[in-house]
RNA sequence: GGGCCCGUGGUCUAGUCCGGCUAUGACACUUCCUUGACGUGGAAGGGGUCCCCGGUUCGAAUCCGGGCGGGCCCACCA
């Protein structure tokens, strides 16, 4: 056994141990083993920038609960991928490279997005090697890859097989700044300022106010609506009302969707100005008035004001219409507007041409799926089922993007759909025909992000080649992701589960929740509260990073505090000092057997059982941060504080003590510090592999992260020994107090210590531990309160 | 408006499901201790109406009802 430095070096340490793993292959599933199986979905970081400290903390949480599991002796199957096909990796492109994809021509924009996604990842993927994560880093998948290209081709020729996706032409959610139909579930709320416009129309001479937030949409009013039940507008009925400045008349309509107390209880509808509007313009069956372009300015409807931005049109046709005396009350208000996550701008609807998957016929089927999936923490179920009752549209998987997945679509001149064999593919049908044909055009769509990544599982597990692989794990074991994306991520997996295996695609998911600031504020640039995660690791080691991250439970939003890394960066230190110490103290041991252990000894094997026990059943709850303060305190507590203080003596001191008494302490200190190490692994694998390395490891491949997990031993559960350290702890803490009472060091000779006759059975067996640990010199046994005796201050 | 989560010393929290130990730990604070692993340490200590009100119970931080406060998700966009 070799002792250890007298430093622990985390910066060597880690960035070591994190190529050794890799080479070494200690974390590769192995697929001929007939170990049972532990398969984890991971999720696949979408590459838009760097990792950020929300990562490091939800992807830590998965990777205490496949370290356990792994140490456990599965085999465990946690792939790496990245996500890198969508919107946001678009986006990235866009900023590092300084283009507008829009504006590029395909080809050429196509080409350098490949590029700079290659340039990107390898040091984008070192972030996640870095924290610790013990995935198999061998081949990460990548989902603009060749082969995920064509695996999530297949999956949408299976889906429209089996009529589960459509196209159609309708009103469709559309970001104008990125120039693409969005799906539901890409809205972002935010409140903001606007003014309630009173704006009159006027029929057959009669002056009507309606009141929009919109007059920018005026061009493409198609009707007035009052409610049925309004009294003020009954002679309304049947009449129409002329549209002011563009001088058409619009039929003025009654619906009881209509709120009475909102506005002047009368209002247009534009086609389209929100979900109302649609809503209305179906029920009603009123004409198309189409007055926005693509990228958000007014079009040719608009007469003077085409070509202007949807803002600078409001502004101008305010003006215009206050200019004729038909703009009478504005009034400011704060009100919700969807806007897309991406890049916050207002979300338009535009009647376009779309891919679907259809969600809303089957929501039953989707919220009873719910049920199949233990849900860690429980609670989030609730959130999934209230986001699927809730579903308003079917999901829009077509994007007007060149970068992406394209769909494996063309169209014939009658208009019918053509599609690939499944040999055929990935296919590109932009500059592509399917075989034998010329005279198709081909589907310029791409494939949303979230249509290939709800396929993770099936992707991981292999499902394109149709492996055993596949078959046997799906569904898989856990997912683990954050609490943002469960109604995309969560829900679009559980679909496709659902709709290609009529399975859901995992037995649990585990659900972190999110890193606020310290005063319990969302980290946001625009905040300027953001920490990063690679300044953290530099500062105080992956190690103390992740020990952090153990301290909050599944679904816990928890305030980042610097002091919480580094009293995890003080566990380091301390594990390493305690280490050295008691591998110090064994130098000499030769590991055999004592013929019988101490009492002390028996006492905290007997404590260690409880902690084994306790820390494995939580951690097979998906609860680790429950496990990590049972170890915690532990190791720092009954080990470090008394265990290692008692034993001092009996090692240091063999001639007084015998032997045996010393033997019996090196086979314990031995047996807990391996045990300790082994409990803290899946928390700290740097500073416990090193560690390891030094004290157990048979050779330089045997890792402590590979099976080894402590096995609860109850033949070294004893209730005596217990009772007889608790009372020993009570009664030096008694002398601890004395002496810190008198200002005297803890050194300082007890010369008289008189203890309860009550506790001489209990504490008889242990006494010679207590004179140790308290230095002691007198003990006898009598009366009912303690006394102690000091010895006289040297001075 | 609907749903969910939460409210514990100065701060962050454990405990709450399944009621009963002196209410856990970390950080901060006070005093002391440099001892042959560690001062990034050790010992001792101060500090809590367990959000409020009511109920159940021998007994409530824990269960029930009602408030108040905070957060999240969804809806509200005329």
């Amino acid at each position: 056994m070799q002792p250890l430095p007298k430093k622990y070096d985390f910066r060597l340490a880690e960035r070591k141990w994190c190529k050794a793993w890799d080479k070494q292959g200690t974390y590769a599933f192995d697929p001929k083993s007939d170990k049972p199986v532990f398969s984890i979905d991971t999720p696949p970081p979408t590459v838009s920038g760097k990792m950020h400290l929300g990562h490091s903390f939800s992807y830590a949480h998965e990777d205490f609960i496949a370290r356990f599991h792994r140490m456990r002796g599965k085999n465990v199957f946690y792939p790496f991928g990245t996500d890198d096909n969508g919107l946001a990796t678009d986006k990235l492109v866009e900023k590092t490279k300084g283009v507008n994809a829009k504006s590029t021509k395909r080809e050429a924009y196509l080409e350098l997005a490949h590029r700079t996604v290659q340039e990107i990842l390898p040091d984008f993927i070192e972030d996640w090697k870095m924290l610790g994560m013990s995935c198999d880093f061998s081949s990460p998948y990548s989902t603009i890859s060749t082969a995920v290209q064509k695996a999530s081709q297949k999956g949408f020729l299976e889906l429209y097989e089996k009529g589960l996706v459509y196209r159609k032409e309708t009103p469709v959610s559309w970001c104008p700044q990125c120039q693409t139909a969005i799906a539901q579930a890409e809205f972002e709320n935010v409140d903001k300022t606007s003014h309630f416009n009173d704006i009159v129309f006027k029929a057959k001479g009669k002056d009507m106010v309606v009141a929009t937030t919109r007059p920018e949409l005026l061009c493409a009013c198609v009707a007035l609506f009052y409610h049925p039940d309004d009294e003020r507008y009954q002679s309304l009925k049947g009449k129409f009302a002329r549209v002011p400045l563009f001088g058409y008349d619009v039929p003025i309509l009654a619906d009881e969707t209509v709120d009475r107390e909102k506005g002047t209880g009368l209002m247009m509808c534009c086609t389209f100005g929100d979900k109302e509007d649609i809503e209305k313009w179906y029920k009603h069956k009123l004409p198309l008035k189409v007055s926005i372009t693509k990228d958000g300015r007014m079009n040719e409807e608009a007469g003077k004001y085409q070509g202007m931005t949807l803002k600078e049109a409001r502004k101008a046709i305010r003006a215009d219409l206050e200019a004729a005396g038909l703009l009478i009350k504005t009034k400011d208000i704060t009100h919700p507007v969807n806007v897309h996550e991406r890049c916050g701008t207002d979300i338009e609807f535009l009647n376009t041409h779309q891919w679907f998957i259809n969600v809303l016929d089957h929501k039953e089927e989707l919220i009873e799926a719910a049920d199949d999936i233990r849900w860690h923490p429980e609670h989030m179920k609730a959130r999934y089922i209230h986001w699927v009752e809730n579903l308003n549209w079917d999901w829009c998987i077509s994007r007007q993007r060149h970068f992406g997945i394209p769909f494996p679509v063309w169209y014939a001149e009658d208009g019918k759909t053509v599609l690939p064999s499944e040999e055929e593919l990935p296919v590109d049908p932009s500059d592509q025909q399917p075989k034998g044909r010329k005279d198709l055009v081909g589907e310029t769509d791409v494939l949303d992000t979230w249509a290939t990544s709800s396929l993770t599982p099936q992707l991981a597990l292999g499902w394109a080649k149709g492996g055993e692989l596949f078959k046997d794990n799906f569904p898989m074991d856990v997912r683990p992701q954050a609490h943002d994306i469960i109604r995309t991520w969560a829900f679009y997996t559980i679909t496709r589960g659902v709709y290609h295996e009529k399975k859901v695609p995992w037995k649990n998911i585990m659900i972190s929740g999110f890193v606020l600031d310290p005063k319990g504020n969302k980290m946001s640039k625009s905040r300027g509260n953001v920490v990063d995660p690679q300044d953290v690791m530099d500062k105080y080691g992956a190690d103390a990073l992740r020990y952090w991250a153990a301290g909050s439970k599944l679904g816990d939003d928890l305030p980042y505090m610097e002091k919480d890394v580094q009293t995890g960066s003080k566990t380091v230190t301390k594990l390493w000092n305690a280490s050295r110490f008691a591998l110090m103290q064994l130098a000499d041991y030769d590991g055999g057997e004592p013929d019988e252990l101490l009492p002390v000894d028996k006492w905290i094997l007997s404590k260690l059982q409880g902690i084994i026990k306790e820390s494995t059943e939580t951690y097979e709850a998906y609860e680790y941060a429950k496990s990590k303060s049972l170890i915690d305190n532990f190791f720092w507590n009954t080990f470090c504080d008394y265990y290692l203080e008692i034993v001092k003596d009996r090692i240091y001191n063999p001639e007084k003590r015998g032997v045996g008494a010393k033997l019996s302490a090196q086979y314990t200190l031995r047996y807990a510090l391996r045990t300790i190490l082994k409990l803290f692994a899946p928390i700290m694998p740097y500073i416990t592999e090193e560690i390891y390395g030094y004290a157990f490891a048979k050779d330089g491949r045997d890792s402590i992260h590979v099976n080894g997990w402590p096995t609860f031993d109850n033949g070294l559960v004893d209730g005596t020994a217990e009772e007889a350290g608790d009372a020993l702890l009570e009664v030096v803490n008694l002398a601890r107090k004395k002496k810190s009472e008198a200002s005297v060091s803890l050194r300082t000779p007890i010369i008289k210590f008189i203890i309860p006759k009550k506790l001489e059975k209990v504490l008889k067996p242990v006494e010679d531990d207590l004179k140790a640990v308290t230095n002691a010199e007198d003990i006898s046994y009598e009366g009912k309160v303690v006394f102690i005796e000091l010895a006289p201050s040297k001075q």
